[in-house]
DNA sequence: GCCACAAATGTAATCGATTACAGTTTTACG
DNA sequence: CGTAAAACTGTAATCGATTACATTTGTGGC
């Protein structure tokens, strides 16, 4: 290996000189500093990056916690995540959780060891184990999406999701909807909670009753969405209007209530959540509420890097704006 | 910060025997053994992962580079890399390229600078830079998927993508499809040459002529295939099946011809490639080609390592096997 | 009880950088 | 031209581990 003995001793100089050639320019004469790079070049030397990370005590690298890499959803935020990383001089590591505890404290470890500067989670859970539980106190983190429960520590960014509940509810009813099913994702989830609260208060003040054999599912994924739409037709009352709590929730709602021979949005209605790319193209496409999900991944990044370098916060939470994309999955109600 | 010093004094032994008692405890007493357990578990200490690694020599850990995290197929193979690489004690650090050539080669130099151990290539072109060209012969590498154009020194995991291309043509013709369009992605890989020679064998063994102005295309996105419809259509001979070189093309291209009032597969036929997940969920659900990409993933971590290792590899080339998915967006052409 | 050898532990060098401090050279100015 | 300050460079300590080598302690055989 090429280190950087190797091309002072090219350069005639010392190992300092040849690190302040290279990191502080300014501080060193024309002439030596030609004298070295000069020597860098012959030598085809590179600064090892782990013998200046271990000197600084700083990795320059995130771990992002997902719980699902193949969500395009959370993939639009790790987007933004890595692309203001990269701006900033950092990296980011990948942690795909898969939602188990053990491997989110897994990852979450690698800030304790000096692998990582700082998180960011994408799951709900605090993702240190008991065990770690006061070392974490101090290490940076952010919450991009979901919120953890109980959690005032952390910094959170994330979407209106009462207000999201509240537009698409009132979408529905302005056609004249009062029937509805609900196919929701992780139930345990801050987001679920608010989402249903949104709804659920505008039901109140039309004066519709929420039962709840009108909810149903239990993950973000294509499946739930079939299963969901299953039990909701098995039900007495078919609901005119189904809301999903995700695209793929509804993707799945989508192909098994056209299988069933129904027509949308003619005899009943779907609405997503999340805005993924492919929603627009479905037949028909996703009346859906669109999350500025790489805006969300690019704050959650500035956060962060805040937090890592000890400035204060302005605010410990950051709610996002969201739109709500009337496309052609919701209708009138049938008379 | 807690140090391995401090734990050292607070066991009351030197810090070679708290090294010693954590990474290799059967060089130390049962008792001693416990005295350092306690100290490490009193001063809530972690051993620094980037002093070890400076040591060692080894970041243990992997760069992918991916030109597009949204596209569920990449992420598909990240998941199988992440896990595999977990399993071997191997993090993750994900290069998002965007197709640009300095990106990648900014995050290929990690491995230069003993960021990363090896790099895994999804994209095909050779990742550095003139300058680093012959440093780069020494850089464990592989290249999923695509093949990196004239490059003898790497290792491929890819699909055999020209039989591939001759089995979805061999399909549609035995629907009776005598009139092809072709919606490719990128034009200059290699995957796309195969591919299109796949399907251009077969054409030439049923007496099929091949015409330029039946491929359109030139990138794996949805809008790609909206576009090539477009194109295709404004063709005096509308074709009776379209080849999509991936499933977002085949996505739009659906979403397109049904704008045009056409019925698929009744007026014509569609195929995809890659099967994302909700290619079986479209209306109707895409014909497309399985390929094993979780496994891709894995695959390349293991030859990856072995190149980390200095192993000799048994072949450079793998070849994992594809599955023609028939499914409702190819049938039998009208007459 | 003594000696040889094995086992356990300690000392100090090392990995590849950065940087405080010291020493040397250059510049500025009376 | 002399001297103080500024600019540059070198020496050596340091970051937090690991590990070769040295030293101490323990064990078994006679």
């Amino acid at each position: 290996m090429t280190n950087i003995k190797k091309v002072s001793e090219l350069a005639g100089v010392s190992t300092a000189t040849v690190s302040r050639a290279l990191k502080n320019p300014e501080l060193v004469t024309e002439q030596t500093r030609e004298k070295v790079m000069k020597a860098v070049q012959k030598a085809g030397y590179r600064p090892n990056w782990l013998a200046t990370s271990v000197k600084t005590g700083k990795s320059n690298s995130i771990v992002v916690l997902v719980p699902n890499l193949v969500n395009p959803f959370f993939m639009r935020i790790i987007e933004g995540i890595e692309q203001a990383a990269q701006e900033k001089g950092y990296s980011v590591l990948l942690g795909d959780t898969q939602g188990k505890a053990s491997r989110e404290n897994e990852y979450a470890s690698m800030v304790l060891t000096n692998r990582a500067d700082g998180l960011i989670q994408l799951d709900h859970s605090f993702p240190f184990s008991q065990n770690d539980a006061e070392l974490a106190e101090t290490v940076p983190m952010v919450s991009v999406c979901e919120r953890i429960e109980g959690e005032k520590r952390y910094p959170f960014i994330e979407l209106d999701n009462y207000a999201a509940g509240r537009a698409l509810t009132h979408h529905l009813i302005s056609y004249g909807h009062r029937s509805f099913g609900i196919i929701a994702g992780q139930l345990t989830s801050q987001i679920h909670h608010d989402r249903l609260a949104g709804i659920q208060s505008v039901f109140k003040e039309e004066g519709i009753e929420f039962d709840q054999s009108m909810l149903v599912g239990g993950s973000y994924r294509i499946e739930t969405g079939i299963e969901g739409v299953q039990e909701l037709l098995r039900r007495e009352q078919r609901p005119t209007a189904i809301f999903c709590f995700n695209d793929d929730i509804a993707i799945g709602a989508l192909y098994e209530l056209k299988r069933h021979g129904l027509r949308i949005p003619d005899d009943i209605s779907v609405t997503g959540f999340d805005n993924v790319k492919v929603s627009a193209y479905m037949d028909p496409p996703l009346t859906t509420v669109d999350q500025p999900a790489y805006e969300m991944g690019r704050r959650a990044v500035e956060v962060l890097i805040q937090q890592i370098n000890r400035q204060p916060l302005q605010r410990t939470r950051e709610i996002l704006p969201f739109q709500l994309l009337e496309r052609g999955s919701t209708g009138p109600v049938k008379s």
